[in-house]
DNA sequence: GTGGTCTAGACCACA
DNA sequence: GTGGTCTAGACCACC
């Protein structure tokens, strides 16, 4: 399904947070669908499933899925995702990051494209 | 010259490395300026020059300044940072919070406008 | 008749008991009147009637209903619930909220509106 | 500095951030006043450190407190508070409990007196 | 079987 | 010394 980074700063929950969520986003997983349960997805990935557990729990208090107890994790329709405060958020992020871009040498025209790309298809990650 | 935020959960060191950054990125610090000493800029932010070190340490690892032992530390001309390591990371992080920012609701003509305010004028952050 | 979240991580019987007790506290099921069968109950909201009688249970031994053996539950007359356990639940809890309603800046005077409002008219759910 | 139920079907931790909750609501616990470190809370305690993480993570992204790497967790002033999403939810569950609190028997009188005598002085849990 | 909690004990990063 | 992460393995509640 993805693979993680053992060896990173970034913490291993984090990255599953980040990694899940890109799939989410990206529609990959679809509203409602059923995540891999802890115990099976803790398996796959050779990880302890107490650090699964954490990554879904930020991620169900993120908005992003829900958790039912004796049924499994699911994605959360987006239409119920409606959060300022990340969207704010995101906001300062790209402010920065387009001045970061463009100090770094990229103009505005190949920064448009790759927005138009990633509104186009789907993104892989 | 900035201010730190003790109460964030971000690093101190961090924290440093990132305002730094926009500072060089929005050309507040011009190339080739000093940056003010370890010792100097501890005293200002009463805040131990380890850490500060270890801000500057990283931001030299980034390519953002040099340092000459015995004279300090420099503003790297940026014509002369040609980072395609950080250019590429700075590509995914753009295409990951498009996507996000999508998600979350922003239409593209949205992002596009915040695009065009970087550009043009400089970002207070 | 009311509609359970299935989505929600609150036990689905512990939400009936919550939603039945409202239903009960703003007199919408009257004294003495009979509450659905819990065959019946469970047919209309497509869940193991396991889980209603579970909650008529609860409800019982909570003092809001009685149940008759081959006759069916009902809403138990308020004037005959003494329930001291309950109210000192209720006061403790009252005085908690009340604290935090404050904390989060609310004005009494606000609060004091809220509890006249609900004096009143009968509360929506 | 308090007790918990380690019988009670609400887990540890959440004890926890309730008790931790109320004391920084009644000003026990001061602003910016640091809280007791994952360890001592559980040497005194005989629980789990992990346990007590949890809780001080709960806590912090609920805004009433702020932890910092080698230096401990705090109590967040309440002005930076400014949780609108908590105040709706204090809301509905007043008019909840001012509904039940009718029901059981309690004169809408006695219930402001709580009110007031909360308000007045700080309540002991 | 599923999510969730808890313990015991190790290790890392920050100040 | 502080918060934070991770593992291993146990047990509970819900469905």
């Amino acid at each position: 399904m993805f693979e993680l980074d053992i060896r990173s700063r970034m913490p291993i929950y984090e990255q599953l947070v980040e990694k899940l969520k890109q799939l989410i986003i990206n529609d990959v997983l679809k509203e409602d669908e059923k995540l891999p349960s802890v115990r099976e997805l803790a398996q796959q990935l050779t990880i302890n499933p107490n650090t699964i557990q954490k990554a879904y729990r930020e991620l169900e208090s993120l908005g992003y899925i829900y958790s039912l107890k004796g049924k499994g994790s699911f994605v959360h329709p987006s239409s119920k995702v409606d959060n300022q405060e990340e969207l704010k958020k995101v906001r300062e992020e790209l402010k920065k990051l387009f001045a970061e871009a463009i100090y770094l040498g990229m103009s505005s025209e190949e920064i448009a494209a790759l927005l138009h790309e990633v509104e186009g298809g789907k993104v892989d990650d």
